[in-house]
DNA sequence: TTGAAAGCGGTACCAG
DNA sequence: CTGGTACCGCTTTCAA
């Protein structure tokens, strides 16, 4: 490839003039201008961008870390922050921790090392010990030449001064999905939540009880049991609940993997839905409108959620860094009724995209 | 962030002799080394990837440029190419075409300008026109410094001396699964394929004709009909078929949403699948177990697509260009038979992971 | 309006 | 075994 040298040489001007030229200064003649620009187009030049980063300090590469591309979740967070970031002229590095803090602590290294300009985090930090506070410090101070390098954390805010966040009002949500139950005339809601103690699972169960509370309906603590995200979790205590003869008649699940799961476990156990049990999932992802009965599911915004989190990134990096306010931008969600809880919904293949 | 000059200081030793230790040249005494060491733990240093890479002409970046991350083949495809990547120390770079050829050449263009090591390409170049052929001139000649940027097509090899590939055995497969449903007894198949002229399609198409002509059986060229990749054109083609009454018992289709599209029209119509009308798809993304009834479909190595190019990318970067030979790599495809094809098949959900 | 030169953070060569 | 120095490609300051 051509670079600098080649173009001034072959305009016979100086590198200074070509750099001038290319970045619009206006103290160029009209004859020097033409010749650089017919170098460029003749070479086909453009700007080694690595050599530009370094001596910018500025890479305009940011980097998504998340837990996994596979996770279909994560997939529309890509695509939204992906296309904010094309039109910002960024590009984009992605990288998987599945879940693992170890791996996700080097990724973070590495693309500080990498001088990335920015982080958007999907964190497996959950735990409140020692090693979780010193990381979240960490992330705190990257830096590149004395300048913090930004991070977002994505589904929720850490604590932390100076870290932003893209949420969700999980407790809101979890309260709507079972309100919209009760209003039904469900009595016996049980949930299938996320892990013990993970922070977002906590929040789903308080909206989950305030619900009940402001419906003056007691709920059995039993029927609240953890699964661990995955459809087959679902599946299982779907049909532990079922051929135990737990007294239910919905179930609200913290994700949709595992609605699909407890819809699966009812399909094998001859438990019609929704007459019976009612199935309400999180998040929408798109297989929500595929199984059958196709699920009713809060509808998180996911797309929204990368491209906030893009477009906040782009202000904290035009912004003076010194005073940086963090902000935590809240995404509310929507509710996606479908035929696991009202036999007659209705919805369109049309606008489908997987 | 300290740099080396920081290090240098703070060891009392020069930076050459830094850069020693750092990369592990023999030449330095104990002493230094020790000092030299501790004073990158006490820093915290890491060497600038930017600063090497121009010095080295070599990033560790590798992009990988695909229609859209929310195509969930494409999605296993990432996985697999960064689970190697991360293992051989590359970073991915991730961009999007949303099958815009425009697009896909200013991608090219750009990460040409980023230094990336390589680029694996999911190509929407499709035409045989000369702009595609100019196209494809340009990706045979990307350089940097010299030397050449290696680029891998996914899922079909363009007509190119230069550029490698990992490509399926479409016609295989597609012989594979026709026969397949010629040997359970359906004489009556329909094929919705990929838009008219698309190769991958059109290879699909021999593989359906010469199952048929294998098997002795007529088909109707007339119910070969093309979809547009969507839930929806499945939908609505085979909600066609039925509804104007042709005569068919068995639908093979070109990608797994459309096989949906198919599966959701015969529900509707209230055809019974597969008793009446078999259904097959193509790619056995997950959503093919987790439809109901579960489908049947052609189980294309997605994960192993991506790997494999990026191995095959660290073999081109390691060997000497002047002597590279292409290499076309041919993955060979599974058959999951599932509900849609016979009514009895089990399948698990236990280690479905979306 | 133009060119020369310094410097971004490393690496590697050469001299001592 | 160690340090000085040139250079990677670009931007920017300074001097002319």
């Amino acid at each position: 490839m051509a670079d600098i040298k080649d173009v001034a040489r072959q305009a016979g001007v100086s590198i200074s003039t070509v750099s001038r030229v290319i970045n619009g200064s206006k103290a160029v003649s009209d004859e020097l201008k033409m010749r650089v620009e017919s170098a460029i187009n003749e070479l086909g030049y453009r700007a080694n961008s690595v050599a530009q980063g370094l001596k910018a300090s500025k890479t305009n590469k940011i980097a998504i870390i998340i837990t996994s591309v596979s996770r279909t979740f994560f997939t529309s967070v890509i695509e939204g922050a992906n296309e904010v970031a094309e039109r910002l002229g960024y590009s984009l590095l992605i990288a998987e921790t599945h879940d693992k803090l170890d791996r996700e602590i080097e990724l973070i290294e590495s693309f500080v090392s990498q001088w990335v300009d920015g982080i958007i985090l999907a964190s497996s930090a959950y735990a409140h010990d020692a090693r979780t506070l010193q990381y979240i410090q960490r992330l705190e101070s990257l830096e590149k030449k004395g300048r913090r390098i930004p991070v977002i954390t994505l589904e929720y805010a850490m604590d932390s001064r100076y870290i932003d966040a893209v949420v969700i009002d999980y407790e809101k949500a979890a309260y709507d999905a079972t309100s919209y139950l009760l209003k039904l005339g469900r009595r016996k809601i049980a949930h299938i939540s996320l892990p013990k103690n993970h922070r977002i699972g906590r929040m789903r169960i308080a909206g989950f009880e305030r619900a009940h509370e402001e419906f003056g309906v007691p709920y059995d603590p039993s029927h609240i049991i953890a699964g661990d995200y995955t459809t087959y979790s679902g599946y299982q205590v779907a049909r532990n609940l079922i051929e135990e003869k737990h007294d239910i008649d919905a179930i609200f699940c913290a994700n949709d993997q595992m609605a699909v799961g407890a819809i699966k476990a009812c399909e094998e156990l001859e438990v019609p839905v929704p007459e019976q049990i009612a199935i309400v999932g999180n998040d929408d992802i798109f297989a929500a409108s595929i199984v059958s009965p196709s699920l009713t599911s809060i509808s998180v915004p996911k797309y929204e959620m990368g491209a906030a989190a893009m477009r906040r990134m782009h202000e904290i990096l035009q912004e003076d860094a010194a005073k940086h306010l963090r902000q935590i931008i809240t995404l509310s969600t929507a509710f996606e009724e479908r035929e696991s809880t009202l036999k007659t919904a209705k919805h369109s293949l049309k606008y489908l995209e997987w």
